[in-house]
DNA sequence: GCCCTGTCGGTGACTTGGTCACGCAGGGTT
DNA sequence: AACCCTGCGTGACCAAGTCACCGACAGGGC
């Protein structure tokens, strides 16, 4: 028994079940960390209880993109698809932040899938909204202008007006090149709408940047 | 009784199950018949039982994107998205071919999902694939070439070395502008690998086009 | 036959974005 | 101090998307 309060995570589970998962280990892993690389066989459903881990696609040029992050009380789709459609993994998943991570058997999850409608609706639900989420990406990645897709990433991802992440971290984000995305940068600082400094983005102009995010249809 | 035979689609149904949908009623559609747009709510789950159904993707531009085609015995997951999460289509499905399809009603959708292993199995199987085949999609759009991706689509559409097919077709399958399109198929057909004519594209040399479908990593 | 109209495809000029190959600066380590 | 690693800037080049055209063909109506 871990007591890591599968009841927050997972509402409308039966207690029983909810026992079953309370017995599970979890694992804490540094930030960092490769949690699964494309071709690996799945072991489990993850599920994380806390900090971020991220799915990234490597393109044969090195550039990476990420699919989706897994906050805390989500799973990790992956695991999902392995065990219902005996898919391998095609992403590289790695640990943004320390984290805590339970994974569940194969065959527990399958007899959960099974018997409890709450379990159930929790792995749909969790489906529906990375299926759902894969095609904003794909219309962003297929349709938008860099200039867009990095003035949604620096806004989704600064903590009061600064954004903490390197230049190539922001070119993954958004799934496009470091020069690309230190050029166009360079840009907005010239227009005096972000301030650059070593590792971080300071976004001075919030409204302006809000205004380039938005699709030019 | 439509008698349009569940059971071949839906392996794994209970009886009375299978029954209670071949009670529904199946609908024909002509060729080229808009069956959602983005923005409409969802009136059920959505079964192809003859036919092709692609579901494309707009961008602000004008330009398409092939999301993924539903082939008889499929489900439109874009259907069951709204069922469950909720959320609106953000694509659009129009039919490829003449089509037979069912409508299963949401609350019928929500007790089959509920007391039907075999159903709910059938529905989590297409949710996995059209996710992996989206994650592969999105692969593709982000790190292929175009002319890759125009040799694989030409390979896959392929009857008897002839593909029937305007050039602003193949650019919405592979997701690029027609202009595009047309400069690689010229490019091609001065290599001698493909024959151009006004709406077909036949196929010359398969072995060279396999070679560039393949990915140049 | 002829014309009209809509679809299909070709083309040039331009812009955006990705790739390659650098080089340089700051911050640690030894 | 010499070193190295990481982050960033830059120029040149190429691939791809966009825009604005135009001609060529097919089908229908007269």
């Amino acid at each position: 028994m871990t007591g890591w309060g599968a009841g927050s995570a997972l509402p409308g589970l039966t207690s029983e079940n909810l026992a079953l998962l309370d017995r599970l280990s979890s694992m804490d892993v540094p930030k960092g960390t490769v949690l699964f690389r494309p071709g690996e066989t799945v072991k489990g459903f993850v599920i994380v209880l806390s900090g971020r881990v991220e799915v990234f696609l490597t393109g044969p040029t090195g550039r990476d993109i990420l699919l989706y992050s897994v906050e805390p009380g989500q799973s990790c789709v992956q695991s999902t698809l392995g065990l219902l459609g005996g898919e391998d993994y095609s992403g590289e998943a790695s640990t943004a932040t320390e984290a805590r991570v339970v994974l569940v058997p194969r065959d527990m999850f399958l007899r959960l899938i099974d018997n409890d409608p709450g379990f159930r609706g929790f792995v749909f639900e969790a489906f529906a909204q990375r299926l759902q989420s894969m095609m904003h990406l794909l219309e962003r990645v297929a349709f938008q202008r860099i200039e867009c897709r990095l003035a949604q990433a620096l806004l989704a991802r600064a903590e009061e007006d600064c954004v903490n992440a390197t230049h190539a971290e922001l070119a993954a984000l958004i799934g496009s090149a470091r020069e690309v995305v230190s050029r166009r940068l360079d840009a907005l600082a010239r227009r005096g709408i972000v301030e650059l400094e070593r590792g971080t983005v300071r976004i001075l102009d919030t409204e302006t940047l809000r205004h380039l995010g938005e699709d030019a249809d």
